[in-house]
DNA sequence: TCCCCGATTAACT
DNA sequence: GTTAATCGGGGAG
């Protein structure tokens, strides 16, 4: 357990908190052979309780159980029947919430443009799937999450492929990055913070 | 059980 | 710009 890493508390917060505060943070994943991969996270979204785009709107189910759970655990579910999307739970047990990551940029272990562009690519890039929903991103030894490198600016602006409550400015992306997703580049620049 | 649809992506025209 | 791929969740019956 690496003093870079994130304590619990760090999580035990508003997801509409905690995704502006995790841009420059490195996700780390540790391999089965022992390679280390590292990214530089970039690009995030806030799913809230009372959020009708969010998975725990309607409450707690078999598949969204992690996000009622505790803080700082990994959330993976499967859209589109093909693409894995990996979440950081938010606040606490019993509150339903979580920051989707959406893009990020290779540090270590991983090469070219596009491997982290975009939710279903980055879990793709990590070799995260369902079986990795639940981790323990505080004290895991197979994925983790570190403090980085503060970002200059942040930019905010409405969420990405959703159709409920998609006027919500709840991405959050590090102004100018080159990193981020085809989307976030094509919508509106946002408002800064 | 049946059925619709999605927090996406890549491969088209 | 448009669309197929692909499958499990969850509401309806």
């Amino acid at each position: 357990v690496s003093p870079q890493r994130f304590a619990r508390t760090f999580f035990s917060r508003a997801a509409t908190d905690v995704a502006p505060v995790i841009l420059g943070a490195h996700l780390v994943r540790r391999l089965p052979d022992g390679e280390l991969l590292r990214v530089r996270i970039v690009e995030t979204e806030a799913y809230g309780p009372q959020d009708p785009a969010s998975h725990a709107f309607g409450g707690a189910t078999r598949r969204n159980a992690t996000m009622f759970g505790d803080a700082g655990h990994l959330y993976v579910y499967l859209v589109y029947g093909l693409h894995h999307c990996l979440n950081v739970v938010t606040e606490g047990p019993g509150r339903g919430s979580a920051v989707l990551l959406r893009a990020a940029e290779p540090l270590e272990g991983l090469e070219g443009r596009d491997v982290c562009r975009g939710p279903g690519r980055l879990a793709r890039a990590l070799g995260l799937d369902l079986a990795f929903d639940g981790a323990d991103l505080t004290r895991g030894a197979e994925v983790w999450l570190e403090r980085g490198e503060r970002p200059a600016s942040i930019a905010v602006g409405p969420r990405v492929g959703i159709t409920k409550a998609a006027e919500r400015p709840w991405r959050y992306v590090i102004e100018g990055d080159p990193w981020v997703s085809r989307a976030a580049r094509a919508g509106r620049a946002g408002s800064r913070r």
